[in-house]
DNA sequence: CTCAAGTATCAATTTTCTGCATACATGACA
DNA sequence: TGTCATGTATGCAGAAAATTGATACTTGAG
């Protein structure tokens, strides 16, 4: 016997029917006739070539058989109501799942304010974060379903929608050597020691180009992968460091935080595929990152 | 959401594309066209208003919500095989239930015997007793299903099927102070003391006619209920119990037992409803009770 | 004997499922 | 960059199945 040759309705009927005690009054409760509820058993009785229920005069009792089925049709029962109650959840804000591809400095400086500020309307929203390097990541990340939403660097490109949050400025990192002097750098500063910057693309195609600007010969000599590498050889004096301001947080000891003498500074906002359908949980989340933007712009500390 | 809008099929298809990553392998797996499996997950995604798989040139993968789906979903795959395997072993003999209405004289002197050599051969099958004592529960616990099959007095009837096992001897259970004569009674011991027969309607009807047919005035003096509690009188020195020989076992002490007269017997048998489609453990019942009957002619002990 | 309360069955209709053909989408690769 | 391979979506028509209304059948109760 093939289980997938029943049908819900059948399942349904055998449990309608044990309560009522009745095919008539099952067919009431059901909201169709006898004759559907009589037939739906009859071939549930043929299919399973067994007999459920006794009928007679005073109407339909159970089988031995027929008392096991009840048992696990009322589980099954249980489980589709769930299944309902899980696409209900997800499809209201008082549930459903965020999932969020950002950068690490997004991460950690971020979105834990953006949450707790959505927790507090909705604290039932599940929130998953995939944390990345590349821009390729996050575009891969929406297209193929990982995420709903990036935070992160804006993604430009057709199918996206971008919502800007806030500009994390560009900074200069100066080694302890340099001193305590004005926060503003001029650009003789920048040749002083050597260029640091990230190895991720954006990045370091971002300040290679602005650099070249203002001479093209002014090239950043090492390419590191790790934001706090990058600080950590700051304060080994290695050389200056440009980095966008969250990522630069926590800044090391000694090491100073400086202005550049040209302003870059990278867009950061939530992108999503357009076109898709969001669930109101990311609506929900998207209301509480840009509460963030108006309380935290881009300062130098 | 109504869960009963769901169909068995959909739940199906949500399985196996989880399991085979894509629609078009499920597809296959089902042996169905990918256009079915893609109907039965748009339609699931419809009716539950969420997004249950992302497609794409990697095939499909589940979002959060599907995951939590399957998983219920596997749940319902496992009841509705329980479902099934339950119908396979009630109609398969190794298993299945036979629910036998009888009389307490034969649940205790025949049934445990033919249950038995049932055991024997198919020790999976359930034996449920019902003992009643008038022939009118009987044959209602026969038609109104709460009975597989009556081992008792074979009853007549419209919609009756039997199988005659053995033939249950009346005998006379004589006092203490008769003492231990000839075995034999004859017609003139029956007056010697009161008659004491069962109060049940077919006993007490068949032993009153056939008195009748000898002496029209011969008369029953106590009816009684239980079987024990006649011998009992009969040991108390109160009467001639006439009872049939399973009845009377065990004899209490200082009892006498003693062949009738005349010849009477109750036929016992197997009795069935005609028509009605019986399990193979019901057969295989009838087998090992028609067994017994060769082995235990009548007798007088 | 007849009624009342229940179940079963038939044929027609409506609904749903399925498959085919084909369009659409997209990653891989030349 | 264009084409191919691989995957999904969709419109439509035929097939299958569920549902229904009418009616027949069954059986206790009075």
């Amino acid at each position: 016997m093939n289980p997938w040759k029943l049908k819900l309705s059948q399942i349904r009927a055998l449990l309608t029917v044990a309560e009522a005690g009745n095919f008539s009054e099952a067919a009431l409760r059901l909201e169709v006739t006898q004759s559907t509820v009589s037939h739906a058993i009859a071939t549930l009785e043929n299919e399973l070539g067994v007999v459920v229920f006794h009928r007679g005069r005073h109407g339909a009792q159970l089988t031995p058989v027929g008392e096991r089925m009840v048992q696990d049709a009322r589980q099954i029962q249980t489980l589709l109501e769930n299944i309902a109650s899980a696409a209900v959840h997800e499809r209201g804000v008082d549930g459903g799942t965020v999932r969020i591809a950002t950068f690490r400095s997004i991460a950690t400086h971020v979105l834990p304010e953006a949450i707790a500020r959505l927790h507090q309307v909705y604290p039932a929203i599940q929130i998953s974060i995939l944390e990345v390097d590349e821009l390729y990541q996050l575009k891969q990340a929406l297209s193929q379903g990982q995420a709903d939403v990036c935070v992160a660097e804006m993604l430009l490109g057709e199918g996206f929608e971008t919502i800007h949050i806030l500009d994390d400025e560009y900074i200069a990192l100066m080694p302890p050597q340099y001193g305590l002097r004005d926060a503003q750098l001029a650009m003789e500063d920048l040749y002083k020691y050597p260029l640091i910057s990230s190895s991720h693309d954006s990045c370091s195609v971002r300040i290679r180009d602005r650099l070249r600007e203002f001479d093209k010969d002014l090239e950043v000599t090492y390419r590191i992968r790790h934001d706090s590498s990058m600080a950590g050889m700051v304060q080994q004096g290695l050389g200056i460091a440009l980095m966008t301001e969250l990522a630069a947080k926590p800044v090391p000891d000694g090491v100073g935080v400086c202005r550049l003498p040209f302003p870059l500074s990278r867009p950061v906002g939530a992108t999503l595929l357009k076109d898709a359908l969001h669930s109101p949980a990311v609506y929900a989340f998207l209301d509480a990152l840009q509460g963030i933007g108006a309380f935290a712009p881009a300062q130098v500390g």
